[in-house]
DNA sequence: TTGACATACATCGTCACTCGATGTATAATT
DNA sequence: AATTATACATCGAGTGACGATGTATGTCAA
């Protein structure tokens, strides 16, 4: 049941700044937690969200900051700033107008 | 309120293959029909049709024929193939699953 | 009548992105 | 000892949207 990748594209950054409002989260951790909540539709690869990360965080909508994990792996918690709340929100309700308009042509 | 562009990836095959389900279209029409039905919110443009339209052709899901209107110019007119209208259903019911999964992530 | 605008087809280069492959390293499991 | 899972990262190939550009004709107002 997954999805055509080219759909994928543009959902990355919001999906990430959305999950990042809720808490603190490291790259590895956002794969699992997207795919699993999506029950695979979506089947995001490190070679899609890391690079998407280091452009956020470029562009200022999050930061980032190293801890060692209990299992002795370090890790790279990312955080969202103010910036990127806002974007988040934007993003969103960019979203809402997009699924709209689709579902206008497709659906009526 | 236009989308952003990336969202659109994708969405363009659904949506012509819908449209001709309907009924035979051509080019220019698909365009003005498809940003007048989003109000704008999807603002597609030539360079984004046509290839689509010519990568739909050869892959035998639409079929085109040229015909004369009344103001003298000639159109391409596009109908969809059975191979098209399969697609077609395939691709509507990919996009609800990727809508479901989006909204799962953004408003969860 | 002439210039602007709309209609209608089309292509091309640039830019950006996804994905699979690949790499490094460690811990846990078998 | 070997495999799997965790966790970071990069790179090249392929894809596709978009703006720019081109061609051609019809309409309409200044």
């Amino acid at each position: 049941m997954a999805v055509n990748s080219d759909m994928m594209r543009g959902m990355a950054e919001p999906v990430i700044l959305k999950l990042l409002n809720h808490k603190k989260m490291y790259g590895y951790e956002i794969i699992k937690v997207v795919n699993e909540k999506t029950n695979n539709a979506f089947q995001w690869k490190e070679g899609t969200l890391y690079p998407c990360l280091h452009r956020l965080e470029a562009d200022g909508l999050i930061e980032s900051e190293w801890e060692i994990a209990d299992n002795g792996k370090p890790r790279k918690y990312y955080t969202l700033t103010k910036k990127g709340q806002a974007e988040m929100a934007a993003k969103v309700e960019e979203w809402s107008h997009f699924a709209q308009a689709v579902n206008t042509l497709l659906f009526a």
